[in-house]
DNA sequence: CGTGCCAGGTGCCAT
DNA sequence: ATGGCACTTGGCACG
């Protein structure tokens, strides 16, 4: 980590200018209004805000409450820094789509570039793609004799969570969801199996932790059957085996055969 | 705006209680490591990291580069700090769901916390509402001789999003999208139809910029006709006229009649 | 409070 | 590039 705070005196547009070039993150606290259009169009009054400039060409612009940035641009843009009279402007710009943010500050409280160093690697668990790893692996967790064919298994309108045969050796479309399984997700099953030749000649389940409000009628009315999965139980089936290291990885890897 | 900087060797466990006390922002840069536990599971591995605690009890941990956050607490939480050794600890923990976010430091290059004033208010233009409410005023924008009888009319899955008559003095349903109108949308308009008497009964009508990829075969085939609506020109059409100011956001709030 | 739907959604990976 | 889809989705409005 190296550190550059130039200090307000010798310039907003030099210290930015600087560490833009450098490839530095950029802290900044201000009073400032911020204006965006493109997709949409936004406009925010005059307050106090603090901005990231990040190392990729994004910005970010939170307010002091609230999870969410109240404006932000993707990384990749392109900055344009100006002094204005007693103004400093901040714009950042995108094409594709062609978007453009300008944040206008009145007064800068602080403003410190960082060279920051994280290579550090993140990992997420309990997700979709774990349950689907682990049920490859272990479909018995859907149920007793299940056999997966092939996870991700394309058909026109979209991709089979899992396919494959029970153990009568009829075929199974699983539509999987890590949370309540909801009406869009059994509809989206039931397209699947119209297009694999309807009902009579696939069987449809849905795998997930529970069902949603109005999910039981549907699931009836369409034919589905429902299967509970716990998303934990298949994280803890992944960590407590050592076959995922590699063998799964390759595994799931030809899935796009 | 206020500033707190009571430095590194006041104690981090000091300032950052004293900040959070006084509801204050704080803005943290360091090395350390995230672990997130609860709805999912995640380990960031020690890497340089900016971090916003902000006076609501949200918290926010962004790597240099990305958009988005790569762990986070929602507003609400409760902040437990804590120094173990060498290192410093940061958590984060809220209830419904149990979640916990913790942050442990090797290093910290920067901290300050800020009283930050922002009473600015946000506005964002051309939302599906904008839209709905210029085709409101102007249902001549859907198509010659179109009256709207109630906009979010409710039916039994859910809100149709206009309801009117043709200048034949058909029924029509209208499902507005923003963005392209994609499949979803299409089956969704589908299903209110179905509850209205099907289709012979009324007009299914998508109302959009233009059609998603697949989603002209699905149009056809469900019987459903597409309009052309550009979300710039209802902005124009809010914006060029100034009945939207008071009168429009009455009748709008009028629709759950 | 749960439930449903929108978002400047974003991100990831597929063809 | 575009399409399909998950996300610790988050957010808001409504029953």
């Amino acid at each position: 980590m190296e550190r550059l705070n130039l200090g307000l005196e010798n310039g907003f547009t030099t210290l930015l200018k600087t560490c833009l070039d450098q490839k530095k993150t950029v802290l900044l606290v201000g009073r400032c209004k911020v204006d965006y259009v493109g997709r949409a169009r936004s406009t925010l009054e005059y307050g106090d805000r603090i901005i990231l400039v990040k190392e990729d060409g994004s910005i970010i612009v939170h307010r002091p409450y609230g999870y969410q940035p109240v404006n932000w641009q993707p990384p990749g843009s392109v900055f344009h820094i100006k002094k204005m009279g007693e103004r400093y402007l901040l714009k950042a710009v995108r094409r594709k789509p062609q978007e453009s943010l300008e944040v206008t500050f009145t007064h800068i409280y602080m403003i410190q570039g960082f060279s920051l160093k994280d290579e550090g690697k993140f990992s997420l668990h309990v997700t979709e793609l774990e349950m689907k790893e682990a049920l490859t692996l272990k479909p018995d967790l859907l149920e007793p004799g299940f056999k997966v064919l092939r996870p991700e298994k394309p058909v026109p309108p979209g991709f089979v969570d899992l396919y494959g045969l029970d153990k009568e050796g009829r075929r199974v479309v699983v539509e999987l969801k890590r949370n309540a399984a909801d009406r869009p997700a059994i509809l989206q099953l039931y397209k699947y199996i119209e297009s694999l030749g309807g009902r009579g000649a696939v069987r449809g389940v849905v795998a997930a932790p529970c069902l949603a409000k109005g999910a039981q009628r549907l699931m009836e009315q369409m034919g589905l059957e429902f299967k509970r999965v716990d998303p934990k139980e298949c994280a803890k089936v992944l960590s407590s085996t050592d076959w995922r290291t590699r063998s799964l990885s390759e595994y799931m890897g030809e899935r796009t055969v």
